[in-house]
RNA sequence: GCGCCCGUAGCUCAGUUGGAUAGAGCGGCGGUUUCCUAAACCGCAGGCCACAGGUUCAAAUCCUGUCGGGCGUGCCA
């Protein structure tokens, strides 16, 4: 978003600096105290090439300004000239373009006709999601949004770990000790203690292992009745994922997965042998990456069964030849930073340029207890009872607080399952994090209930005020300091989406709307939106409404409901 | 051993490409409700930004090393 402002300052200090007007802007910084000024310029930069002090040159640009319309003064303060913005210019331009931009705001078209690829959740078949699944699931959700607002076409795709010698085992299992009762009920939940069971004892009976990788060769193979069991129970697994997601909001454009390429992997490996990579080793086939300092990348075991890496390439050239996209993102535990820094050298190796635009978005580890969550050991918190538990506090919370709502249910589950969205998006997503149920659950300070909350009282005003909100008020009425607070934070909201875009960092936008908000509560103890003087009152009622609708769509991005009352 | 990531207040974390006195929340202490929803707000206490060097006019931020923690490291994903 073009701020004119920030352009005016570039334009009349650029000619005094030799810097151009490009640089200026980028090297504008926004002092630590508002009444310094607006925005600073710090005259370091051009103090080696004029060879003059700092101070000076500070001082030559607040005598040579020429005040405006835009901005109105500049002075110098020690190395730094710090200018001042004309306040009612600044309301009229960042309210007017809120109002007229509405739930767009914020947002750009720079990402217009280019496509971005966001893989995410991408759970194993045959369990349940588990709490941290969360975490890939969100942040690809918030990523999928933060493009999307920015003007990319995006194209979210769900990959779910359907393929691999763990389904061997699951067979194996079954066979073993399952019969018809086990697809019954809660399936998943039944499916996953034959898991954990068979697990246990192949610790004691390594012959067990060998049964389960020898029943996926036979899936491999076609085997029909591998084929139809592995049916089953990829279409347990994914009406069980599909609830969980309806609670979350998550929809995903394509539903993929392994399995589906295991069809090309006679192909892809004939373009890696063609290409000179492959190579059989101990009966494996590799490719070796010595060169780039990493260990070998295994494309096929020596029974023959391909691993996840072949299908990982086979699906990157599918995406290429299907979308041509301008970037593929990732959303996987930093657990498999090596995978895919192999995966991204053997495609470039393999001769394909874009290579270079496919990004792994790690996160850190959620734990339980200090300990990383084992769907082996069977030690996980699946994610659907953390959600109830949510949505059920929160019902209690509502009941107390605002007995008369009509639509309570709603409300809770909005507010509920924010909480546990805004918990896991709020922080840089390449922290670990130890599962506390308090802090998930918590719905006071740096939460996603307080940022709703925030939301709602603006809503809760508008209400009161009654009337439609002017489109040119009386902007010279914004005097108080806290007003201004809140119109400097407005303009830079799409920075922050850039920003999260860039960084594949959807915590900016948490972070952002912390800010706001805190912003907007101290803002409306002090001082009353609703007088009764009708000038200010619309004034404020024009600020009030800007400042939700960006909350409303910073909300939006994340993920979360924005309730109008709670 | 090697590779990658992390180390900021008692706890959990912010801190745009290096820039003006390092900020929040929780917890602690003390206040605010005949006033637009107290899921809120205000105040106080609390920091050798792991440690040691270096680069720079300027370092929590960049470089090197040390210590501490995590993850990964050929037939799981």
């Amino acid at each position: 978003m073009k701020n004119p402002f920030v352009s005016e300052i570039a334009a009349q200090v650029a000619p005094l600096t030799g810097l151009s007007p490009a640089e200026i802007e980028y090297a504008l910084t926004v002092p630590p105290d508002a009444a310094l000024g607006d925005y600073a310029f710090p005259c370091f930069l051009p103090a080696k090439t004029l060879r003059r002090k700092p101070a000076d040159i500070a001082a030559d640009l607040a005598a040579k300004f020429q005040p405006g319309a835009l901005v109105t003064a500049a002075r110098a303060e020690g190395p730094y000239a710090n200018f001042f913005a004309d306040r009612p210019a600044f309301a009229r331009w960042i309210l007017s373009r809120a109002r007229a931009e509405g739930d767009r705001f914020g947002g750009s078209d720079e990402g217009v006709g280019k496509t971005v690829i966001v893989e995410f959740s991408s759970p194993n078949i045959a369990k349940h999601l588990g709490v941290h699944h969360i975490r890939s699931t969100m942040i690809g959700n918030a990523l999928v949004k933060i493009y999307g607002a920015l003007g990319y076409k995006v194209v979210s795709i769900n990959f779910l770990g359907d393929w691999g010698t763990q389904f061997g085992i699951l067979m194996a299992a079954f066979r073993k000790w399952g019969d018809a009762t086990t697809l019954e009920g809660d399936a998943v939940s039944n499916l996953n203690a034959l898991y954990v069971r068979y697990n246990a004892a192949a610790k004691e009976d390594p012959a067990l292992r060998d049964e389960g990788r020898a029943w996926f060769k036979r899936l491999e193979d076609g085997d029909s009745e591998a084929v139809a069991l592995w049916q089953q129970f990829r279409q347990i697994s994914l009406a069980e994922f599909e609830k969980v997601y309806e609670l979350l909001g998550v929809r995903f454009d394509v539903l993929s997965g392994e399995s589906q390429y295991d069809r090309h992997m006679p192909q892809t490996i004939e373009r890696l042998e063609k290409a000179g990579l492959a190579r059989l080793d101990q009966g494996a086939l590799i490719v070796d990456l010595s060169a780039q300092k990493m260990p070998p990348v295994l494309l096929r075991k020596s029974d023959g069964a391909t691993l996840y890496d072949t299908r990982d390439v086979a699906a990157a050239e599918d995406r290429w030849n299907t979308y041509r996209f301008a970037r593929m993102i990732y959303v996987v535990g930093g657990e498999q930073q090596l995978h895919f820094r192999q995966i991204f050298t053997v495609l470039g190796l393999m001769g394909y340029p874009w290579s270079k635009d496919c990004f792994h978005v790690h996160f850190g580890i959620l734990r339980l207890g200090g300990e990383k969550m084992s769907g082996r050991q069977g030690k996980v918190v699946m994610l659907r009872d953390v959600l109830r538990e949510a949505v059920e506090r929160a019902l209690k919370a509502v009941t107390e607080k605002n007995p008369a709502l009509p639509n309570k249910e709603e409300i809770a589950a909005a507010v509920g399952i924010g909480a546990v969205v805004f918990n896991d998006l709020k922080r840089g997503r390449i922290k670990d994090v130890d599962f506390d149920w308090d802090a998930v659950l918590s719905f006071e300070g740096e939460t996603g209930p307080y940022v709703q909350y925030a939301h709602a009282r603006m809503c809760s005003i508008l209400r009161k005020h009654g009337l439609p909100v002017a489109d040119a008020p009386d902007w010279t009425l914004l005097r108080e300091p806290e007003e201004f607070a809140l119109l400097k934070a407005l303009s830079v909201f799409n920075a922050a989406i850039r920003r999260a875009a860039d960084a594949n960092e959807p915590s900016v936008i948490s972070q952002y709307l912390l800010d706001l908000c805190g912003r907007f509560s101290t803002y409306y103890h002090k001082h009353k939106v609703l007088g009764e003087d009708p000038a200010l009152t619309a004034a404020r009622i024009a600020l009030v409404d800007a400042v939700r609708q960006t909350v409303a769509n910073g909300l939006a991005l994340l993920g979360m409901k924005a309730p109008e009352e709670m």
